[in-house]
DNA sequence: GTAGGGTTAG
């Protein structure tokens, strides 16, 4: 019997195989000769024979057997894999780790792999403290604990159980395994695609912490993820501590960077996602494509088109070509600013330079003739479509049968959400919700509630998108308490409400006058992690206005102004109408000579 | 194995 020693067990004091085993040992020393045969039988792989041979004998036993006599580990392994099939059971987690450790230290890794794969996936999960219980007891190499630690954490990762995986980090910190990049990085990229940021800089902060190294990789992961949570400044500092690791940042590294300020920067972002493309360019990193796609993708958004042709030009005077990323950005950005013509000249010149529109960048374009109420030649687009050779997908669909909501035309819409239904294009809540809306709008609201129980047949969820629907309409009808019982079902559902699904239910409340439960719902706000945004404060600011307190109204155009919050249109229209109309002056007066 | 483009709600 091997000597098995706990190095645990001043912290873990959970010892121990061997009382449970005596009983087991008994039966083989009364037994000594079948049990060799048996053993004989798996070394021969005599499957069949060793079934019949296993009727007075307990699996696990043999199991058992077969680890402490030392036996070939992959035999081990395909005995255990075999007899759970055979059998329609499961071996103890000390028994199935014990087989894990003795592959480890043969260093049959992939082996461990493939198993800790299918361990997983398996409906039954065990909790991960049993497991790092089992691993701890059954073997007492440090290094091949670490390794088989190390391939659960990834198998996790790898069968969408990242919450596993994340537990199964924390406890290998616990326990003191070390874990490696292999495990890490993998991890870290499920948890900022699961938008888990909180838990992804945990891991980031224990890999520098238990000195497991992060790569380039790892750096760039946690950067895309804090950038994705709008933590630009974090985001930053990153990239410094990367130096200190002697990793050096690299195109991708800089490219998150801007694309963390075009999409999530405050005001004047475009100013700093350019400032970080100059400190790149110091840093002698050159930009590529992506670079400038991302640049002219973020002055597009920001309405700004004329600065992403200037982008554009660049790019070009660079010996850098557009590709077809590029184009969509500006075809799209031309479509959001009305010109549609324009967007249309860019698509026939794409095509010259010898690159083939895709499914988006006609996306694209329905969608700006749509916006443009120009829902005819969208549906003629639409039609031309499959002559070019490219297949409609759900959003083209969705694009038109939204197109077709707004344009009034509510049986077309739901002519083409059955034509997609005939050519085998599954609606999604996207589709539902457009349809919805549409309803919603047309007052029907009978039939947009019949619809959500279509989508619960269907096995389609609803989402935040709506909820949100669904609250503004209530609100709008002046039924903000009923639009707050959704509000509450939301989070009984697990969603998490957005802005507009605030903004909705404080706009709801602002209208009834009831001021105080508007700002509750900021708090609310606040308190889901959520800061206020500009449409926010224009919903509060006319609320206050309403009511006659505009220096209440004017301390919130400081406030917003003092958060780096840029007022728009409906900003200036309020405060024109409700407050300077009024003889009243506000802070933000001088700021309406620009618009 | 880490970066970029299209739809729905204010």
């Amino acid at each position: 019997m091997p000597k098995k020693v706990n190095i645990f067990c001043g912290k873990f004091p959970h010892v121990i195989i061997f009382q449970r085993n005596k009983q087991t040992l008994r039966f083989f020393s009364s037994s000594c000769r079948t049990s060799s045969i048996l053993v004989e039988l798996v070394a021969k792989q005599h499957w069949s024979k060793l079934k019949t041979h296993l009727q007075n004998t307990k699996p696990n036993a043999l199991l058992h057997q077969l680890l402490t006599s030392e036996a070939d580990p992959e035999l081990t392994l395909r005995y255990l894999t075999w007899s759970q099939k055979e059998f329609k059971l499961s071996h103890s987690l000390e028994l199935t780790f014990r087989t894990l450790y003795s592959l480890a230290c043969a260093r049959k890794y992939s082996k461990i792999r493939s198993f800790l794969d299918n361990f997983v996936k398996n409906e039954k999960n065990y909790p991960v403290s049993s497991i790092f219980h089992a691993i701890s007891v059954g073997g007492d190499s440090f290094c091949a604990n670490s390794i088989i630690v190390d391939m659960l954490v990834l198998a996790y990762v790898k069968s969408l159980k990242t919450h596993l995986g994340y537990e199964a980090f924390r406890r290998a910190g616990d326990y003191g395994f070390k874990l490696s990049v292999i495990s890490c990085n993998p991890l870290l990229h499920a948890l900022v695609k699961e938008r888990k940021i909180g838990n992804m800089e945990f891991v980031y902060k224990e890999m520098i912490k238990r000195r497991i190294g992060p790569n380039l990789i790892s750096f760039n992961v946690v950067v895309n993820g804090l950038c994705k949570a709008g933590k630009l400044n974090k985001a930053s500092d990153v990239i410094e501590d990367m130096k200190v690791w002697g990793v050096s940042p690299n195109v991708i590294t800089y490219n998150t960077l801007v694309d963390g300020y075009c999409k999530m920067g405050k005001i004047g972002k475009m100013y700093k996602a350019d400032a970080v493309l100059k400190d790149m360019v110091a840093k002698g990193i050159c930009p590529n494509e992506v670079t400038f796609n991302i640049l002219i993708d973020g002055f597009c958004k920001d309405g700004n088109v004329s600065a992403a042709m200037k982008v554009l030009a660049e790019m070009q005077s660079q010996g850098l070509n557009p590709n077809v990323v590029t184009y969509n950005s500006l075809i799209n950005g031309l479509c959001s600013d009305g010109k549609v013509d324009e967007a249309t000249v860019l698509r026939d010149q794409m095509i010259g330079s010898g690159l083939k529109p895709n499914v988006i960048t006609h996306n694209a374009l329905i969608n700006g003739l749509c916006k443009n109420k120009m829902v005819n030649e969208a549906s003629d687009s639409f039609n031309d479509m499959p002559k070019q050779g490219i297949a409609h997908n759900v959003t083209t669909y969705n694009i038109l049968i939204d197109g077709y909501c707004k344009a009034g035309r509510i049986e077309d819409a739901f002519e083409l959400r059955n034509a997609m239904l005939g050519r085998g294009i599954c609606p999604n809540v996207s589709t539902y919700n457009c349809l919805i809306a549409g309803l919603c709008r047309k007052g029907d609201m009978e039939a947009a509630w019949h619809l959500m129980d279509e989508m619960v047949g269907k096995d389609l969820r609803a989402d935040v998108v709506t909820y949100n629907i669904l609250i503004d309409l209530l609100c709008n009808k002046g039924e903000s308490r009923r639009a707050m019982k959704l509000f509450d079902e939301m989070s009984r559902k697990a969603l998490n409400p957005s802005h507009v699904t605030y903004n909705s239910l404080m706009d709801g409340y602002c209208k009834e006058g009831n001021l105080r439960a508007a700002l509750n719902v900021r708090t609310r706000m606040e308190k889901g992690g959520r800061r206020a945004n500009v449409v926010t404060y224009n919903v509060l600011i006319k609320g206050f206005c309403k009511k006659g307190k505009l220096e209440d109204a004017n301390k919130l155009l400081n406030e917003m102004l003092e958060k780096g919050l840029v007022p728009n249109r409906t900003t200036y229209e309020i405060v024109r109408e409700e407050m300077m109309d009024k003889g009243f002056v506000p802070d933000i007066e001088g700021h309406l000579y620009n618009v």
